[in-house]
DNA sequence: CGGTAATCGGGTAATTTGGGCC
DNA sequence: CCTGTCCAAATTACCCGATTAC
């Protein structure tokens, strides 16, 4: 194992997520109460979300369809 | 925590796009709807635009065409 | 152990959504 | 064809104090 210090593996804090969505951290908090994300609970109560998930998800994007001719 | 560097793509409110385009936010849900501009959806279902798509939009705008005949 | 920043929890106001009409 | 306003419902944003993370 290379040491992997204070580095992320592949959670995501919820200020992350918050920022990837343009959201509150309140907000994501309620998508994981929602069942809508995955959420990691540390053993303080607080949640980490999986970079995987956050990134998939946000892979909804809908292209914008210009003219169809360019 | 600073953030980190996650893929942050700035992303604005429908409220912000309105203000933009000096429209109503419902004018820029019809042209998200109509496949004029691109838009990523919330897990609860609003809508977030990228800036770079609106400032590109916005950025095309027409020269003022004077004089021809005025 | 002590300190700062973030997150937690609940509650309320503002915004956004969707469709129909002019 | 496009935009602005109406309605009702859903979702999101910000307030507080307390705890957790590093």
């Amino acid at each position: 194992m290379v040491t992997r210090p204070t580095e992320t593996e592949s959670l995501l804090t919820p200020a992350e997520v918050a920022a990837m969505f343009r959201v509150d951290p309140k907000t994501v908090t309620r998508w994981a109460k929602a069942g809508k994300l995955s959420a990691i609970r540390t053993l303080g109560g607080h949640r980490r979300y999986r970079e995987s998930e956050v990134t998939e998800l946000l892979g909804g994007t809908i292209p914008a369809q210009r003219g169809a001719r360019d």
